[in-house]
DNA sequence: TATTGTTATACTCTATAACTATA
DNA sequence: TATAGTTATAGAGTATAACAATA
C-alpha cells in the first residue's frame, strides 16, 4: 500500500508523501505517463503517435465515420482531429471518401496499407500492454479498466 | 462493462469499438482528461495548476527539498521543475532558500503564504475528488489507487 | 569527473475563436 | 440558423542537449 515511493525513502528516509498519496489526479497523472512513455516507444518503429494510433483502429474498424464522430469517439476537438487525420491521409492509409447525401461531411476509410499497418500496430500494443501490466492480476487489470471507464462515463453524465 | 460508449451508441447505433476497449491507454488518457480538465477548473481560483500545486504540497509537506528531490517526486525533468519553482518563488509562496553544506543546490521552503494557500487549496481538492469519484464505491476507489501505484512501481524496478 | 540548477529548444497535446461551404 | 470541416493561435506539458558553478 505504500510501496509507491520506496525508492525515493530508501535514499531519503524521511519523505512526506502523506497529502499527495490521497490525491488520486497525481497517481493518475503518473500511472498515464508511464504508459504514455512506453506507447511512444512501442509506436515509434510504425511512425504512430498513441492519436494517430487510436484514430487509425476507429477508422479501420468503423467504416465512413465521419471526422466529428471520431472526434468524439477520441474525445479531442474537432479541430485538433484535423491535423491528425491530415498526417493519416499524407501516408494514404486512409483516405476521406465524399458522403453522397452531405456534401459537407467526410466518410474516413483505411486503406490496403492503412489495414495492413493497423494491425501489426495493435499486435504490437497489445503484446506492449501485456508486458506492462504483467505486474496486476487479471482481477486487478480489469478492475482498474472498469474503474477507469465509470470515471469518463460519470463525468459525461455530469455535463 | 461496456457502458463507456453508450452515449454514442445512442445515437449513432453499431460503433465498433472492440479493438479499443482492449486497450488500456486509451481508457487512461480519457479519465485522465476527465480528472486534469476538472482539477484544472478547481484550482484555477488559487491560480494554481496540477503540476503548481503538486510542488507546492511537497513543499509545505518536506522542508528543505531540493529541486532535484522534487522533481523525481514529481516524476518530471529537473529542467521542465525550473520554471514550476520560478513561479511559486514570485508569488512568494516559497522561497530558495541556500544549503549551508552545498553551495549549488536550493533547499525549497514555504512561506506562511504558500503553506496557508496549500491548506486551501488541498481541501478544495479533496472535495474535488470526492465529487468526482462519488461514483466509484470506496472499495473500487481503492483498488484503483492501488493499481495506479503498482504500474508505477513496475515501470521502475524494470528500467 | 559528477552533480545542481539553468537555459534553450522542439515537439506534442489541448482549448478557443473565427472562418468556409454547405444543410 | 446550424453543422462539418478548417485555420490560426495560445497555453501547457514533455524531452533533450548543453552550459556555468560547484562538489
Amino acid at each position: 500500500m505504500k510501496a509507491k515511493h520506496e525508492k525515493a525513502s530508501a535514499e531519503q528516509p524521511d519523505y512526506n508523501y502523506e497529502t499527495l498519496d490521497r490525491f488520486v489526479g497525481y497517481h493518475m497523472k503518473r500511472a498515464f505517463n508511464v504508459v504514455q512513455a512506453d506507447l511512444t516507444e512501442t509506436l515509434k518503429s510504425f511512425e504512430l503517435r498513441m492519436l494517430t494510433y487510436t484514430a487509425l483502429v476507429l477508422i479501420v474498424d468503423n467504416p465512413d465515420l465521419s471526422q466529428t464522430q471520431l472526434a468524439v469517439a477520441m474525445d479531442i476537438e474537432r479541430a485538433n482531429l484535423v491535423v491528425i487525420v491530415d498526417e493519416l491521409e499524407r501516408r494514404e492509409l486512409i483516405v476521406r471518401d465524399h458522403v453522397p447525401g452531405d456534401r459537407r461531411a467526410y466518410a474516413l476509410n483505411a486503406t490496403l496499407a492503412g489495414r495492413r499497418l493497423c494491425k501489426k500496430a495493435v499486435a504490437a500494443v497489445v503484446a506492449h500492454e501485456e508486458r506492462l501490466f504483467s505486474g496486476l492480476s487479471v482481477k486487478k487489470k480489469a478492475a482498474l479498466i472498469e474503474a477507469l471507464s465509470d470515471l469518463h462515463v460519470n463525468a459525461e453524465s455530469n455535463e
